[in-house]
DNA sequence: CTGTTAGCGCATTCAC
DNA sequence: GTGAATGCGCTAACAG
């Protein structure tokens, strides 16, 4: 049916072990491996990855969890896990946890059962006790009590450069805009540089913080631009929610985005890719987290030591939703 | 160091053929069940899928190919045949093919490895060859020369459909706007389901079809609307390049979308969820297209029949960038 | 350099 | 019901 090394030995007229080699690389007598090269063709065959990880213990295989594909940021880094993993020859498994840890744990139960070699994963909830850090795990976005390795974009310094650039655009009084979660990541920091800012250079700022899921999320930010009405400058906690309050600002006719009112998303999809209408953000460098992350869990499957923190710079890029930087007075 | 199922039989005082029935939930005595399950949990143990992969030849994975994640209408389908393959305890392997009909192939090599049990692909480049009626495969969007199973939404109708809502919402004078691939694919239907209904109901129309890639799109859209400057109703080939139609078109003042002009799209990408500005446009069912697709290779896998085409219906959803329907005549 | 052999960890015969 | 034995297809260690 389907043919195995044996067959292929057979034809050749040599061992199992010479036809290993010669897939291997291993040195082999060039006319030996012409011999093998035919059989191979012949039969067209293609070594069975399972007997061969079986005897290895290894897969060639990493697992990628995230929220979920859907959203723009992470379709954007999974295709780069991908393409790097690919260069290097691994293949990847796609998990959508949708936040569920029955799910997040179902995948990491996967290097145990020998079915990967380690997980890049981007979870927000509560896979703690899951996680070690003997378990080749390379964490995005968040920060692991236990010494386990992480990549993140600085959401610290992106919270202050969004504070910053909004002051230095014109804004007098600026706002916060934004939920958190359950459990702690480093997508908080956001507003704890946004907040470090304002108080070190003595801005009036607002908060507007609403719990996930964002049930109401609209009338709570309602209630929140009557009860202050003269915000002229907005930081939201990412683009798809920044997009959305643009909308509502618009529909609402309670400001005009760009005119007497800026606003800053972060992330940097390239949702408008292409498009005019672009959001002010706060740019993650997405591809190169993806390279970070591909890079160390490879290193950590080689067994070799990794940096336990890695922070990548934000930058960001302007649009139409802020108005002109008025003077350089860095 | 790793526990093996040597060391569960050892330790719960059974065989190892024991231990493997306990975890195959073949019947056993429940007296030595308990045994078992006990000496598992105190050894944490997890069987190594590989070595029962070789000895079941089954991987319990299906790997999906597409252009890019990246794309919306990709990534959407891509989240639901995850979905539905891991309620049926299948993992996913995500390839991203960029229309590289190497990395296609190498995906398409993975059936024979044994990594996986079987593939669905959304490829658009000239993998015939390497597809045939034996291999597990399930095609999306795609027919094949053979007789390969395959799933589409209905894009005949779709066209025939967005001809008809142009139509009877009031255009006079319409037209296709699109590209065309190297390689044939169902969505030059919508085209032709385009074409069919301004025949048969004596509409003039246009087509604007530049060959991929979209190199200088915007030059020979511009040139086109110049040429027909009565054209009122536009039917774009999918929602990502009508946004960038009605980008091009208010920057350059042509038409203004919704109030002289109609522009419908055909993908149905829930980008805009949540924002008011909607794009009126041909919904895919990708729900059902993701669900059919997995169900299909997973029973094709199981050795079963299937139907070689699958078509799903299509619908309209109104948004904001076509006129209010004048009339109900159906 | 190359053929032979011993497992990798598991499922599945067989006898008992 | 259950234990022992066989082999899935491959790699690596061992002789030759």
């Amino acid at each position: 049916m389907k043919a195995t090394m044996k067959d292929v030995a057979r034809l050749a007229g040599v061992g199992v072990g010479t036809v290993s080699r010669v897939i291997n690389g291993v040195t082999v007598k060039p006319k030996t491996k012409e011999k093998v090269d035919a059989a191979i063709q012949e039969l067209n065959y293609t070594p069975n990855e399972y007997a061969r990880g079986l005897k290895t213990k290894t897969t060639q295989t990493v697992a990628l969890i995230l929220p979920t594909i859907w959203h723009p940021f992470f379709a954007e880094f999974a295709y780069y896990v991908e393409e790097f993993l690919s260069n290097k020859n691994y293949k990847l498994f796609l998990c959508n946890s949708d936040g569920k840890v029955s799910k997040e744990k179902e995948y990491i139960q996967m290097v145990k059962q020998n079915k990967v070699d380690g997980i890049i994963g981007i979870t927000y909830s509560d896979v703690d006790q899951y996680i070690s850090a003997n378990l080749p795990f390379v964490s995005v976005d968040r920060h692991f009590s236990e010494d386990v390795c992480y990549v993140t974009a600085d959401n610290l310094v992106g919270g202050q450069l969004a504070a910053k650039e909004l002051v230095e655009r014109g804004s007098k009084y600026v706002a916060f805009i934004g939920s958190y979660s359950e459990y702690p990541n480093e997508t908080t920091k956001r507003l704890d540089g946004f907040i470090d800012y304002c108080l070190a250079h003595e801005i009036a700022y607002e908060i507007l913080s609403v719990p996930e899921p964002y049930e109401e999320f609209n009338e709570h930010l309602e209630k929140f631009l009557i009860q202050y009405p003269e915000l002229d400058g907005l930081f939201v906690v990412n683009d798809f929610v920044a997009l959305g309050v643009i909308d509502f600002l618009e529909e609402k006719k309670l400001k005009k985005v760009g005119v007497n009112c800026q606003v800053i998303g972060f992330d940097g999809i390239r949702l408008g890719k292409g498009h005019k209408k672009m959001l002010s953000t706060i740019v993650q460098p997405i591809k190169e987290m993806a390279e970070f992350s591909v890079a160390h869990i490879l290193s950590i499957i080689a067994g070799e030591e990794v940096p336990k923190r890695t922070f990548l710079p934000v930058c960001f890029e302007e649009g139409v939703t802020t108005f002109k930087k008025l003077q350089n007075n860095d």
